[in-house]
DNA sequence: CACTAAACGAGACGGTACGTCCCGTCTTGAA
DNA sequence: TTCAAGACGGGACGTACCGTCTCGTTTAGTG
């Protein structure tokens, strides 16, 4: 079938990167895992290695949004609906193997960045939240979008830096949401 | 001047890597812009290319916090220390050469991370703000502390993607700062 | 064509060490000479350098051999056929690039040996001979395995250290094999 | 002591030949078992590697024929003198350790060669020889610098090559000379 | 005895070559 | 035709020596 030994690359490039790291791994171990031969890798990704890990990378960034789209598809409110964003951004981001190998090993690619990639998944966030958000959530003088926005930047950045609290805890997490980012752009006790 | 060899590598790799991005500085050239011979790089380097890199970029860092610290040692209220901050560190991130280049460069490099680098540089940040927040700037019921962390977040998030904000005018930066930053942790009219 | 490419780099090897010598000769020279890249030497010879130089050198002798074998393969007599190795030898020495080149610029190399590598010659030049000695040219009690061997080894002597004997000079070579060598085995006048 | 640097040097230099080989001898190495520094040998040695090297080899050949003069000085006959350089040199030349491991690890070093530096050793021989050839020892019309010649290269032949004859066995040797080295020059029996 | 001069150790450095690894291109041969 | 197999040029890497040079530090020898 047409498209399949475009993806095993993927796939294999994939699995190569979440052993070796970015820099480890090889035209090579990519076309051997895909059961391929180096010259055809040439074929499909005529960009070579660069192209390759690209698209490896974007690929799966693409299926990990799928599957974040997917888990959160369920909720009902605002608050459900942050609290299953986090819980499932935070244990994918940690049970994310290729993540966990190139921090582990190449922090110095990450480094530069401080938290660049935001820009990109920012959006992503932004449009899930803003279907949930509603006008009585908000104090006054906050438009919809505007609070969709903010949350969007609070989920992010507890997600990648939890701090003190423990996301792997789903009551954390409930009190996170509750006292953290609804606060904040709540009427709330204090308002 | 002992030391001084060291250094110039470190700078000649900076100069390398704004200039061809990470994957694309050889070795040879770092040794030449430092008018070194390559065998004298291995000498302060051991680990090659991998420490060469790794050490340009923390050291880099480094100078980074260090400039940060100073344009915004002379900040009076939280309101000033914020605009400082967001403005500074927006400029400084538009104009940071290897930065920038990576970005266009090797983007691939970065997107696993998501927001990932900001667990180290968070505790800078709040650490920065503590020092100016006081119980009169927050609502009821938020300790310093928290408000501290929490601005911490929310700031790098902004420099990193400005959305609609054109951090490159001041006065929308101190909008910014009163609408956005403030606005979520103060008393202030709506809360 | 298959082995077409060991061989060129073979022949480039002893053009190579020819020219420079074999201390000053370059796994590159021989490359470039080759037409071929330093890569493809370590594909045919794993062994590097090393094996490289051995394999030319051995490459070498056994065409040296070749060549004597046919120069002498026409004679008639004994003593035509000592002539014959004696001048075809002596000249094929004194013409010998890489042996005049290693002897101008690496005694060194050669000086432990003493005479060491008339090991290995010595069987050959004693089979040129034995074919060509008769009882009729040995003087009693002398066997003809053993008139071979005597003086195949006087003959390698000559070749190496002629002494006083011109051997450029075709008479002079007669004679030596007339009073020199035959004259040691033969019943001669002196028998 | 004046020069006793120097010597250290070059005895240094002979043992790291004889352990390591020629091309695997470093700089380094024959300064550490001198005891010196490596500036040091470039103080004494300014052409280098290449000069030590060379210096080396042949102050170890000037050794080897003060040894083999002393060793046959007490001979009376020419037949007992002939004994003496041929089981001397023999056992020399198995115990010369320098020599043993170049033939070991450097082969190709020799090849080339054939029996080249016998030009450098066969005049000493000879010298040692003319001394004791006389008159009485020779066939008629053999003068006595011819058969000093001849016979110093039938003896540096079976030095090198014993052939079948086992040259650590007295009684072989004695044998040898008797009927190959003396029979081939002298009125004898047979002549 | 102090002072100088030579010898030396130590080590930094530029440079060259080695052997290895990988990339990207290309050719060949079989399904 | 499509693909596996693999040869090849090219280039960078990390290592190892070489030969040069410059420092201090002895170690003598001399005024």
């Amino acid at each position: 079938m047409a498209g399949s030994a475009r993806r095993r690359l993927l796939e294999a490039g994939y699995a190569c990167i979440s052993r070796y790291g970015i820099s480890k791994t090889t035209v090579e171990d990519v076309a051997r895992v895909a059961g391929m031969s180096r010259a055809t890798v040439y074929r499909y990704f005529p960009g070579g290695r660069e192209q390759l890990v690209r698209e490896v990378i974007s690929w799966e960034a693409g299926r990990f949004f799928a599957r974040l789209a997917e888990a959160v598809s369920g909720a009902g409110s605002l608050a459900e609906q942050l609290e299953e964003t986090v819980w499932f951004a935070r244990r994918a981001f940690l049970e994310h193997e290729v993540l966990q190998k190139v921090l582990e090993t190449e922090p110095e690619l990450i480094l530069p960045q401080l938290t660049v990639e935001s820009s990109r998944v920012l959006p992503f966030v932004r449009a899930f939240l803003a279907t949930h958000v509603t006008r009585a959530d908000l104090r006054a003088g906050l438009g919809v979008d505007e609070a969709a926005d903010f949350l969007a930047r609070l989920v992010l950045s507890y997600i990648a830096s939890p701090g003190s609290w423990d996301l792997s805890d789903r009551d954390q997490v409930r009190q996170l949401v509750a006292t953290e980012l609804l606060a904040a752009v709540g009427p709330g006790p204090a308002g």
